[in-house]
DNA sequence: TATGGATACATGCGTATACATGTTTTATCC
DNA sequence: GGATAAAACATGTATACGCATGTATCCATA
């Protein structure tokens, strides 16, 4: 593991997503598609800035990943007072795909975290909160 | 930030790159490339295969990521005996792009450790090399 | 020694990511 | 009310990433 905090990140992020996206295959989404599909439901109706913000994400990334959705029918654009804001929410393609999708990804979860320990992972994660808190207040 | 692994990791990667990027700009090297870079002034000569090993990366992600340092001048390959291994090693140019980029990178990670700590990096680093581990060995 | 399998890398494809820049719409201010 | 600035998103370009598959080379063995 390299002392550079992004290389180190990076590879850790690597190794983990391949997990998720193998047990995800059968749905059809990539963790990173099901984490935004997810995040659009919890929020829904919601705008790509609000999304941008959560996510800690580039605005041109966060289009992008809307648009692969949308192709897939899984998310539709709603009709807003203000026409420059692309509000969205969920089709009922996108929510049967949430739910089929969500015994997976909490099957990759629960065996990463497994793995692990809930504890360490509890900790982990807050040392990625403080890290994230640290690097946006910069 | 997420309860899942995968996109806690994914966040702050983001947050991170960003940081290091940005700093790195003036090298004309991306956080990426320089920690390739920096692998291979190691590791030289040495072929793709025992990199991909290193970071965790998938073969093709490793040769593309090759070709573009090469492409730039910095890496070229050397003759081997067995004509299926791509043994690599630095250019000059790319011993020049090292070290002109080394402090760009040394200041940017200076600056993070900072933000949240010595103590807590060695300790998050520590938190991913045992989520590395288990995963590897999964 | 011919050949089938293994090894090491390359390529086609599609998504993930972000910088620079463009477009459309809204808000501001004289 | 018209010019101008700002907001919100889209597009061009380039790299990062990995699956499926292809190609070249090497090795083992009948």
């Amino acid at each position: 593991m390299p002392e550079c905090v992004c290389a180190a990140l990076r590879m850790a992020t690597r190794a983990v997503t391949q997990i998720y996206d193998d047990a995800m295959r059968p749905s059809g989404l990539r963790v990173t598609q099901y984490s935004l599909l997810a995040r659009i439901a919890r929020l829904q109706p919601v705008n790509a800035a609000t999304l941008e913000d959560e996510m800690y994400a580039d605005q041109t990334t966060l289009a992008r990943a809307l648009k692969v959705l949308e192709k897939d029918g899984l998310i539709r654009r709603v009709p807003n007072p203000d026409k420059r804001v692309k509000q969205i929410e969920l089709t009922q393609a996108g929510r049967k795909r949430l739910v089929d999708a969500r015994e997976l990804w909490a099957a990759a979860q629960a065996d990463i975290v497994g793995l692990i320990g809930d504890a360490a992972w509890k900790d982990t994660r807050t040392r990625l909160v403080r890290l994230l808190d640290a690097v946006a207040e910069r």
